[in-house]
DNA sequence: TAAAAATACTCCATAGGTATTTTAT
DNA sequence: ATAAAATACCTATGGAGTATTTTTA
């Protein structure tokens, strides 16, 4: 998985458009429903219904939605501290806190 | 960034060499030293110290690997969960709750 | 000098672009 | 009929393999 795809699913997911989501990420149209399609595919689901108006999105992408936010960010964040702790300014981290609510989903029976 | 690439970073950090690490992953050493080094260029600095014995990581190196194991898992836990609610396993969501304590680092001065 | 990582190269897979077609209201 | 997504096709970038060289303890 590339975290490219994750990307292109956000956009798709808040512009509601594949159109629209390629404009903001400054590709064509084409290429980016290929790589929606090829996100479904892996994941073995539909996260998008389609219509005239565009994409909505699915319970499954709901579901898919904020974990890919969350570990964009990670990784985002995953850099900066590794930047941050080489160009010693690990001396001066303040700390913060965070509470981090989880669902886990577990099979019953 | 690819995901592959921060397994690959994974998987050398645990193994703490490249050579044993690539027969982990299933793949050829070089091309496995060639994802690091992109990921250390990415990053802007290194991660990891080199000698006979290895690889060893630096405190930069240290930092990213949280971050980076944290954003592998919510990969796979946004897959599942997608998998979940589109197979209707929803009904049987059951909610667990993590306390995830995070260093925010901020600039000063 | 011996272990491990790094480089050089070649090949192939896949992402992205343009042109066009399909679909759904 | 129209607006949007999907498909077809081509090109190019980048990942992985093999052979080899460089590094450092």
């Amino acid at each position: 998985m590339d975290l490219r795809r994750l990307r292109y699913f956000v956009a798709v997911a808040e512009e509601r458009s594949v159109g629209r989501a390629a404009v903001r990420l400054r590709m064509a149209q084409p290429p980016l429903s290929v790589q929606i399609r090829k996100l479904e595919s892996e994941v073995g689901t539909s996260l998008f219904r389609r219509d005239t108006r565009g994409m909505e999105l699915t319970a499954a992408g709901r579901a898919l939605l904020s974990r890919a936010r969350e570990a964009l960010a990670l990784t985002a964040e995953g850099f900066e501290a590794a930047r941050a702790v080489a160009a010693g300014r690990r001396g001066r981290l303040s700390v913060g806190y965070r509470i981090h609510v989880r669902a886990r989903l577990r099979r019953v029976a």
